[in-house]
DNA sequence: CACCATGTGAAGACAGCGTGAACTGAGGGT
DNA sequence: ACCCTCAGTTCACGCTGTCTTCACATGGTG
């Protein structure tokens, strides 16, 4: 995903947390200069000017972004509650607008209905892991961007081992978390199922998965902290 | 000016100083049959509908009111910040939301700015993806130009899933989603309108809607972009 | 070398899904 | 009032792919 653009440089450090807690990557810049010289070749993803500390500023950019040959869209600004009358003559400078302090949940939320009604769609809950991706709304893996064929059982158990890298699980524990809890059956099934999943991942990419003796499996590299 | 629709009656008292201190006038109706009956004439200028209360009944409200010929605009959604994730599947249903508790500037210029917004008609009416087109207004579909003759749960449906290309749904969401939440049928009903849907949609393109086996379907292909 | 844990191949059991068909209820026309 | 049509729903059946299990082979370890 491209880029966020954020205002002022540097963002505000709760901004900051909102967006990486969320997932958003993002570049600041201080100015509409700055601003045109960090833009991705594909364009900025959308915008986040935060109004509170320097609102002339903040709203020279808005309309600078607005007046480019290709208006930059979505746009959220940042406003503190007294500045709320204030967009009143303003509006065609921004999409939306959150009210500082804010949720980082509603942040959240405001960009994903900005994308939404913009067309960009919503972004893709994804499990990264090295080369391996996994697209948790479509159901689909790749690695090395080599899309992968996997049952329902293989993803699940690739999600779970994959959203816990380098932890090694017994079979009783991946039973219990993958398959369920009532779930009374044999222990090498998980055997089986690591079989396939090596498999489908080509030799190329099989030690992903690792077997520790006498212990279970693991996904990814060891970690010697925690 | 026309009065905004309020949900729930009676509706919040925090909801209702806002907008008499704003001067929006407003009438509360509990059902979606006391809003059509208490409709003015020129139709209603609006909705604020709090679901911070009752959210079942809140956004079947919503859903229903935009499912009439002409949809309701603009359609602001007020929730509780625990709330604020449940709205990602619901995009379709509201203009705007605010989170409560709100101050009364901010209810404002929320509203300010979705008149302002509605006027400037910002509303999609058409859905494409690839060789399908669908036609919000007139309720036609086409495929690679060849008009398609659905019926209007299939539309429904096929507008649901075109509107979130890739992702998978589960039967259960899609009936809760496409045919509603007082909705208690079987979930092989989801089967039977994928299958005349692809029939419809000709062997050429029923490869549109794929089988995730053991978790649902899935409309268009994966997103890794974006 | 012996033993135990794990990899491998194959086969049966099972569940999910596609399919055809019947049923229901709402309109619409005669 | 009657029949007809059609959309929507439900059901039963059979196929197919997936999961599970087992037996055996392989390999690491003391």
């Amino acid at each position: 995903m491209e880029p966020l653009l954020l205002y002022p440089d540097p963002p505000p450090p709760v901004l900051v947390q909102a967006l990486d807690l969320a997932g958003y990557p993002w570049k600041a810049a201080g100015t509409a200069e700055a601003a045109s010289r960090l833009e991705p070749d594909e364009g900025w993803a959308g915008a986040v000017v935060s109004a509170d500390v320097d609102p002339e500023g903040a709203f020279a950019l808005c309309r600078t972004l607005r007046k480019r040959d290709l208006p930059l869209e979505p746009l959220l600004v940042l406003v503190a509650g007294h500045q709320l009358p204030d967009l009143e003559l303003r509006e065609d400078m921004f999409d939306d607008f959150c009210v500082s302090p804010f949720q980082d949940r509603e942040l959240e939320a405001r960009l994903k209905h900005l994308f939404w009604r913009t067309g960009q769609g919503t972004r893709p809950e994804l499990v990264e892991y090295g080369p391996l991706m996994l697209n948790l709304e479509t159901y689909q893996a790749a690695i090395a961007g080599r899309p992968l064929d996997l049952t329902y059982m293989e993803y699940e158990l690739l999600k779970f081992l994959a959203t816990h890298p380098g932890k090694v699980f017994t079979r009783e524990i991946l039973l219990s978390r993958v398959w369920g809890y009532e779930y009374y059956g044999g222990a090498r099934t998980v055997d089986v199922h690591i079989r396939r999943l090596r498999a489908k991942l080509s030799t190329e990419h099989e030690h992903l998965i690792s077997t520790v003796r006498s212990v279970g499996y693991r996904f990814g590299q060891s970690r010697w902290g925690l």
